[in-house]
DNA sequence: ATTGGCACTCACTCGCCCCGAGTGCCAGGA
DNA sequence: TCCTGGCACTCGGGGCGAGTGAGTGCCAAT
């Protein structure tokens, strides 16, 4: 008997994958961590059984990810050098199919992989690929050419969304997470203040503050107080350091520095509503055949920023891939895809993540590696930066 | 014999349409501007004959977008009350289709307009649709709650997508169009300038300039001397102003000057590039049985932002529709597909442009009505800012 | 435990027929 | 000159049935 494992499992990536050497972290809150799952119960049967079953899974993943069919034992054995008959297959295939790891569509025919299948495979089963050299540097020349973080965004999810043919989704550094560079206050107008705040991973916020009338020399003080408060910091600190910023003050502009105060909290605040940007939606049609009646709720889904963000997770290392297939994004609309997504940051700290979206019958291998592969690249042009 | 009109058309709408009103403007470059199109050569035939032909056309583009089916003689005399028998809309019919306004899918179905077809009815049989007052107020209230630009935009690409039940293409006000409001320059360090543009339509643009090391006073002296230049003009008219703007300074000074004011145009300039935001492209699925095996080459096109930019189109007038029917798109991938845009702006001064995008076989007049109104909204909105 | 053999299942394809919507044409009537 | 009813014709699409073949599960033998 084979243990089914965890549903949502986290791969820490390498520079250099040692085979055999992916690790299993992160049980789901609430499951104790038992170590390492074991193939089968070690007990009774002949481990190299459980060898071979699992090879089998493996084959017939590899197949129907290269086929789009589902795959039979014949097939099998003939692609595959497995060393035994069809029959002997056919045995595996329908333990395989006891526990769940795979699936008849119809009495008659070959055999598919399920979610619970693929999250087998994606743990135990493959090493993530690592990309040619001639492709990491054709990220590299990519990315390098951006000017600014805004192109850095949008050059990474067409990049992602290219080698991967699949739909790429990138989020922005997320604020927060994030230290102020500097704080600038423009006088629009005597009443009319616009504040301006620059992170050093190169987001630029702004907006327009109306108050009392203040004079061009208090902006001044004002603007020099602040940033001798506040730049350097992280954005996470900033509330707790202006709390009592207004005491500085005269009594006369205290209402003009409260607006701003409260302006600047509101950009730190407000502005954690992170932006997710969408590329290669286009290659979802190349799966029509996969999930004819499944895109509409696809490109839906894909529409709304709560679900995308969802799909991106909450923040995790960088360089950790996240894997999650089919039901496991926790969407109906998307029970049919995958979704692969990894940390990027600076610094060896994260600030955001980045991802891909496809058919649960994707090539994960190489998906992991091209996603890890870009976020480490996007985190060391942030570095440069 | 019915003179074939011309591709592409722009139909100027007015807040309170008279009906006989739309008037065809704008002849193609290099077209003489030929008066109003004739229904037909007016020497032999009857009058009423043309207009039932129209009337027939008509009838079967209204009866063909509501059902998605090509339309027969007899439901055509059966839903419409056209006062004569299906064989003499049989011959109406067969004229039709000998002038290329209609086609036969195949011997035995009924009639299915051409590009042609939805161009005359677009330009001659059909009045834009007003809004409901439900509508319009729904849309007020919509706009009216966004806090800056962005968030204008991004609340107008979901609202038209919405409304209109299609894909949904925004652009970005050009900065070309408006003008400077406030340039700011803050030293993040004594050689790392960083320059920050805003214009009246609420955009700002900033970028880093390296320079030789400069004084407080002198960004200072520049900060105030810049604003004094181009404050309140043009963004086309700033490289004509800042030309010899180096010459006030001490010539120590003037590399950093004119580093300065080459960013400042780089930001002009290289902005052109304008951003085009989309929204609603989940609602393509509700057409997969019109262009099954188009809806890819469709996604394909709107990832594109030169493709989008071009259908955009130049831009118009405010509140100056224009419609693009199938291959009058120019782009292969889109022969069904049809784009009805309007401009938008602010003082009756066009600052970009929006539109719609979806199956040639769209409601035209509830289309264009949900386009214009909103682009006279938007407008509105940009106006209060 | 593995294997070859065997009977069985069943999705899919192809050919066939039939149906009916829709047409074009024509001759007679307004 | 235009309209109309009648009529023969076309042809896409649905329904039906047989044939095919990939794939299976089971079993007895090794």
């Amino acid at each position: 008997m084979i243990r089914p494992l965890r549903e949502r499992e986290v791969v820490g990536v390498r520079e250099d994958p040692r085979p055999g050497d992916t690790r299993f972290s992160e049980p789901r809150p609430g499951e104790p961590r038992s170590g390492e799952p074991r193939l089968a119960d070690s007990r009774v049967e002949d481990p190299r059984l459980d060898r071979r079953r699992l090879e089998v899974l493996r084959a017939i993943v590899q197949d129907y990810v290269a086929t789009q069919e589902p795959v039979g034992s014949k097939a099998l054995v003939e692609r595959h050098n497995l060393g035994v008959s069809p029959a002997t297959i056919r045995n595996d295939m329908a333990a395989l199919e006891e526990e769940g790891y795979i699936h008849q569509p119809h009495t008659s025919a070959g055999r598919v992989p399920t979610d619970k299948g693929y999250r087998l495979f994606v743990d135990r089963l493959s090493n993530v690929k690592p990309l040619s050299s001639a492709e990491r540097s054709a990220i590299h020349a990519f990315l390098g050419g951006a000017v600014d973080l805004d192109d850095v965004i949008s050059r990474t999810v067409r990049l992602l969304a290219q080698i991967t043919r699949q739909v790429a989704v990138v989020q922005y550094p997320s604020l927060s997470r994030s230290a102020v560079r500097h704080v600038e206050l423009v006088a629009i107008t005597p009443s009319r203040i616009m504040l301006v705040l620059i992170t050093d991973t190169g987001r630029v916020e702004q907006r327009f503050v109306e108050t009392i009338p203040v004079s061009e020399a208090t902006v001044a003080d004002l603007r020099a107080r602040l940033n001798a408060l506040i730049a350097g910091r992280r954005l996470s600190d900033v509330p707790g350091r202006v709390d009592d910023f207004a005491d500085q003050f005269p009594h006369e502009d205290r209402p003009a520095v409260d607006s701003l105060v409260a302006a600047l909290l509101e950009v730190i605040v407000e502005q954690r509503e992170e932006r997710v940007v969408l590329g290669g939606t286009a290659n979802l049609t190349r799966f029509r055949q996969d999930f004819p009646d499944t895109i509409g709720p696809v490109l839906e889904a894909l529409e709304e920023q709560m679900v995308l963000l969802k799909l991106l997770g909450e923040t995790t290392g960088p360089s950790t891939l996240t894997v999650r297939i089919g039901h496991e994004t926790g969407y109906e609309g998307l029970s049919a895809t995958s979704v692969v997504t990894s940390g990027y940051g600076r610094d060896g700290d994260t600030v955001a993540q980045l991802g891909v979206l496809g058919p649960t019958r994707m090539d994960y291998p190489g998906t992991m590696g091209a996603v890890s592969a870009v976020a480490r690249y996007v985190g060391r042009i942030l570095d440069q930066a």
